[in-house]
DNA sequence: TAATCAGGTCACGAGGTCAC
DNA sequence: GTGACCTCGTGACCTGATTA
């Protein structure tokens, strides 16, 4: 994994306290958040962006960017990290490898196909990121960070980070006061609101995780089997939140097994209905993490409990739906029936056409098997380390490589094999991921479900978010990392 | 480590501000930056040469020295340092020892063996020098150099300082521009163009990260276990890093161990290939940086982590095929193969002809194992303080002694072993060093990409850039030292 | 067994101090 | 103003705990 830190841009050292992040991030965030004595009030108005270079200059800052992304001293994960939670980091990388390719103007960004990312959007993010209730330290900041959305600047928020991420990153996390300025400043950083997403779409999506607040760390992200793969993307969450929900629930629903379809062309389609409501998403995300539940979350998790997997995605054909009812939202998740149970609430995004889920699983352990049709065919290849009947993937955090390729990142992996992972084109010839041990799921499902996430809140936490505004660090972490993978 | 105040020649205190710098010249640095009022204009027309002595008369020139050699507010690095910056430290002065002695016209100069050097060139470090967009502090201050550089009189600016201080190494710093005119004020300064490599490369590399822009400060290097050696030493920064970067690549996937080939006879191929890309290289670099990534860190890491070292480092014959295809080698990375998979994206060189690894890994446990074959056979000792599995460096700054003995430097180190780091000569039963835990490698891929080192330029850069301008205190410093080792 | 991370350790260096 | 010395925040590295 070539991920970088979240807060500084360097190469990070792991996935730390909710996210990825260097050693010295690491350690600032565990030494500061028991001790917001030591932080002084911030210089600068508190809009400093925070680079690996002056990281030091302003903990102030620098912690409120460690919120911003999500670190969290309770989103603490131990233990070597499931497959998926490496796969979909590898994916997340070619996706912004491609998307930074495809910066160009090119469509073809197929690392992540399309489809996939409609169909594998995970519900418990978005619901996290939108739903929660406005009580405890996150929600302040959440509130705060609503504050910045107001503002047209916002429109690069962290959550769009700029494909050269490792600048830009570091300005993301501020508000739209400072987004605008870093607008200015770092060309790198695209205005989401205002350009189309497509293409340029990807460009958000650079880091891993970056732009928290939009897309929530990998770590988080639920891992029905198939699902692992698209729902860790950036572009799922960012922009299929409402799609891949719905898929999700349905999907345990039926306890079926799901594709990974990656056809592009779903993927262009369903960017262009995001870019329409780009806009109208920045302005509802305030209210949607006030009311968004984990509701659906824990629905999933005892779903993926069962072992299940993901089906069809059915489509979406009513948008309104998907977005109005704010209140509504909160708790109407009902996981019981197939249909839009499981859409998020206000869901600036209404699915449209859902791509048919089908039981081609993907094979983890180098099976190939048939795999669903989609419009493009790209290959992805993957580089799993397979012992003996379970596959492994390697999951390396050296910080150095912005690698473009995915193929170094593979190199990482031991006794590695190459998966082909390509957009559902040819029907059920082709290859696929096909996870074939439970145990994997199992734990995956308590991931995906992450349901505690903010259920977990404890009076501490929502304590020290009073002692943060006391002491002027106005940080707003719509996430909690808190959950495992 | 002896090693020396890059300003003023005394014993360094420390790596302060961007260099190996004497308590002086870092207070005297830090009261400055902030203060140029306090600094009046040289009265010798900014031609000062900075030593020891002379160092309190004139602020301006010793202002424009520690700029020309890296230092700056912001590229200073907080704690501790990495064992693989101080192992590249260790070698370097073993190789300058070696140069030394080898001046006197003989080849034998094994300190570092030239091979090592050919192969363990680090990407990030010529990239930085030259590649960065002149829109900086830094750029100012390079496009300034080039002005002293077309003035004769200039010679005898800071940069190219006599050669009794150790200054010749901060004129290094300076782009090819600035090189060609060192080398015709510094003796000691090799024209890496013009000259073929041979000893006289050597030359290059007498202070530790001396002349930075040529030879970035080891801290920023990455370093996969065996790489770290290398890759930190100048000669290979600035002519091997293709070959360092294919070499770690493909070592990394064989998961096999690395050798440090210490052989001069491949060394000076190298060069010579190298030289008469060296322009070429140049131009590319700053493309380099910005694609380089962390691939074969990370692999390098897991084979780390497996327990490996370093191999042999093959001899490229086809210097043409290192510099060409910057395109193509950002992408087409194939894990899968031994071959070039692990060629770093970008990479303006394009590794062809692979060297088979080996399996003579590089033991900082002490461990001795077989070595590659190298034409020289010198023997460089490293103290490593080896707790449980994990060995480390310890990294002794003591400006007094210029002990030439490497056992007074290994004292300071806890449960400190010797380590035999010699050419590689013997074929397989030479001395190497060799890493058995990942831990390390793992950190130290996040100092090998440092591709931010010139990234994060700051307004505030730029704007001290101009007040330095206003104050005629015409500096160019071309490097950027915030990057972490 | 291997991978991964929270915490702890302590090498380092930015800053500050103060005798010169 | 200088620079030896000190303080303490930083972050590279290690270790044990936890999970795959
Ligand atoms: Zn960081
Ligand atoms: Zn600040
Ligand atoms: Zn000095
Ligand atoms: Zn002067």
């Amino acid at each position: 994994m070539n991920q970088q830190c979240k807060v500084c841009g360097e190469p990070a050292a792991g996935f730390h306290f909710g996210a990825f992040t260097c050693e010295g991030c690491k350690s600032f965030f565990g030494r500061s958040y028991n001790n917001l004595s030591s932080i002084s009030e911030c210089k600068n108005n508190g809009e400093c962006i925070i680079n690996k270079k002056n990281r030091t200059a302003c903990k102030a800052c620098r912690l409120r960017k460690c919120l911003l992304v999500g670190m969290s001293k309770s989103g603490s994960r131990y233990g070597r990290r499931s497959n998926w939670f490496k796969i979909h980091c590898l994916l997340q990388e070619q996706q912004q490898a491609q998307a930074a390719a495809s910066q160009n103007g090119n469509q073809k960004v197929p690392a992540l196909s399309p489809n996939s990312l409609n169909l594998m959007r995970h519900p418990s993010y978005s619901s996290n990121l939108f739903s929660r209730p406005p009580c405890s330290k996150e929600d302040l900041m959440m509130m705060r960070l609503d504050e910045y959305v107001k503002h047209p600047a916002t429109a690069s928020s962290p959550s769009i980070s700029s494909p050269d991420s490792h600048n830009s990153d570091s300005s993301i996390e501020i508000g739209d006061k400072r987004n605008s300025i870093l607008n200015k400043q770092n060309k790198l950083v695209p205005n989401t609101q205002q350009q189309p997403l497509s293409l340029n779409k990807d460009l958000f999506l650079p880091l891993p995780f970056a732009g928290f607040p939009l897309m929530p760390p990998p770590g988080f992200l639920p891992p029905p089997t198939h699902f692992l793969f698209s729902s860790y993307h950036n572009a799922f969450y960012e922009q299929n939140h409402h799609l891949l929900q719905h898929q999700v629930q349905q999907d345990l629903l039926k306890t079926s097994n799901m594709h990974l379809p990656f056809s592009s062309a779903n993927l262009t389609s369903m960017k262009e209905e995001d870019d329409e409501n780009e806009k109208e998403m920045i302005k509802e995300e305030h209210e949607e993490q006030m009311n968004k539940r984990s509701l659906s979350a824990a629905t999933l998790l005892e779903s993926q409990r069962k072992q299940l997997t993901i089906t069809k995605i059915p489509k979406i054909s009513d948008s309104s739906s998907l977005r109005d009812g704010k209140e509504s939202e909160d708790e109407d998740i009902d996981m019981n029936e197939n249909d839009e149970v499981l859409t998020p609430p206000r869901s600036p995004r209404s699915p449209r056409q859902q791509p048919q889920v089908e039981n081609n699983p993907i094979d983890l352990s180098m099976k190939s098997g048939s795999s669903s049709k989609s419009d493009d065919i790209n290959h992805n290849y993957f580089k799993v380390n397979t012992n003996h009947k379970s596959s492994s993937v390697s999951f390396l955090m050296n910080g150095n490589s912005d690698s473009d390729s995915n193929d170094q990142k593979t190199n990482n992996i031991n006794r590695k094999e190459k998966i082909h992972c390509h957009d559902l084109k040819d029907g059920n010839n082709e290859k696929h991921f096909q996870i074939n041990h439970g145990s994997v799921s199992a734990e995956e499902d308590d991931g995906y479900m992450n349901k505690g996430i903010f259920d977990d809140r404890s009076d501490e936490d929502e304590e020290y978010e009073r002692e943060l505004k006391r002491r002027k660090l106005h940080i707003t972490t719509p996430l909690d990392l808190t959950t495992k993978v």
